[in-house]
DNA sequence: TTCTTGCATTGCAAATATAGAATGCTATTC
DNA sequence: GAATAGCATTCTATATTTGCAATGCAAGAA
């Protein structure tokens, strides 16, 4: 970690904005407000580096500091550029209706996630359904690309090689890991099938459902999910909510050309 | 606007961050992507050191680049940081459930927000009523500090100079602007009553009502806010709708302690 | 009280990001 | 198809920021 960013300050003809953006995800992981010297030595920074970086963080709004404590954290300024950046985000406006038209009718939360990489997927979009035993998440929600449902249309459809896959797939948690093996050859048929299925792999008693959206590349930019718990989504419906999952993936898929 | 950047850069001893955060938020104001030289020239900055703040912000997720146009936009990691920052602030978690009831209870639209000094105020949390005509906001919406009810709950409680207040109100754009007299004596009202009401003044036709919420300092940092159409918010409802903002606005000021 | 300790903060020399010009690339026009 | 124009990108000298050490400050212990 440490490293991590030492080498990204290096590289960068602009280094102050890595440790920025490393500050702000140090501040956003943290349960509590941080001293200064807690970011410092958390990141490996001279505190007087990142005196001046929090200084001018906070003069932008980005940052709290709390001059009787003087500690600091994530303020509202982020707020608002999240809400510009939703407000401008075509997939997010595209795929809004669709969710909440597919939560309402089978019962189930849908997000609308955006893929990237071979790194990890952002929620952009969610919908949770009316039943008693919502399954809840949150727009900016991060979870790692290759797990679950998602996780198999990124391997079918991303034009990743095996090594790759199977590097990425190692560091994956499970509540019930399938072997490689098991697990490519579901991303087989998903290929096939052009939506994906975990049952209860990734979370113990839950089905989760996803289908790929293409913008312009010929891998997948995002993807639109499905979350119920298992005795939510039977056999039959689960293949009728892929199939719907797909159709509006694909529509999806049409208008962001 | 080029020299208020120039001058925040010259004042800062991290400057790239002065520039990173321009950079964000008129990326964050315009409609569609923009290029390079439409970002240098838009902020005053010198092309080369654009397109490095640039790549820095695109390597930590926050700037998403389009390599066949080559313009640069939001990318979700802003979402990521975003949805940290309510994680963990108090008053968004103390503040929307009792918002939920009261929209449900009056039919209304009711925000959390947070007093961002003179300058302007940031919407931490939205419930909106079920009613036929809603008004729709969005978590991180800004408005100007000194507008509306909010602004009166600002000058009354906030111990500002009326020097700075006429300042800034000369400013506001209103659909009915009241005259600055009239506008203090509204302010000495709300001092009295403990809530602030605007009947038509910001927007024809919306009543808006305003209490405020004090965490540690004697000034106000956030306010409990109700937004409806005049004939949902009749004569009685209005103080009582007042009224419960109030209490609900002062049990969270005694939670935040 | 006075001493100590653990920070935040500042001063200064050295490494480094910056500004501006030069170059290279792409797409558009003739 | 060639030429041009409008960009993005790279290069390089210099003004700046950075990193470290020294200082200042505040809270708690003796």
């Amino acid at each position: 970690m440490k490293n991590d960013l030492a080498d990204t300050v290096k590289a960068s003809k602009a280094p102050a904005i890595a440790r920025a953006s490393a500050i702000l995800r140090l501040l956003g992981k943290s349960k509590e407000p941080l001293s200064l010297q807690a970011i410092a030595s958390g990141l490996g920074l001279v505190p007087s580096t990142c005196l001046y970086v929090l200084r001018a963080l906070v003069a932008e709004e980005l940052v709290a500091f709390d001059p009787v404590t003087k500690r600091y954290s994530l303020d509202a300024g982020i707020l608002t550029l999240a809400r510009q950046f939703l407000h401008r985000d075509q997939f997010h406006q595209l795929a809004q209706e669709p969710l909440d038209a597919l939560a309402a009718e089978y019962d189930v939360t849908t997000l609308g996630v955006q893929i990237v990489g071979l790194d990890h997927i952002v929620a952009l979009a969610v919908s949770e359904g009316e039943g008693n035993f919502r399954l809840s998440t949150r727009v900016g929600s991060r979870f790692p690309a290759l797990i679950s449902a998602t996780g198999r249309c990124i391997a079918a459809f991303g034009n990743h090689s095996p090594a790759q896959l199977e590097r990425r797939f190692a560091k994956l948690r499970w509540d019930n890991p399938p072997t490689f093996d098991v697990w490519m050859e579901q991303v087989e048929q998903t290929r096939d099938s052009g939506f994906a299925v975990d049952e209860g792999h990734y979370m113990a008693g839950v089905v989760v459902i996803a289908a790929p959206v293409f913008s312009a590349a010929p891998v997948p930019s995002h993807a639109l999910v499905a979350i119920g718990i298992e005795s939510a989504i039977r056999g039959d419906g689960m293949v009728r909510l892929g199939q719907a999952l797909k159709r509006e993936a694909s529509n999806i898929s049409a208008m962001m050309g």
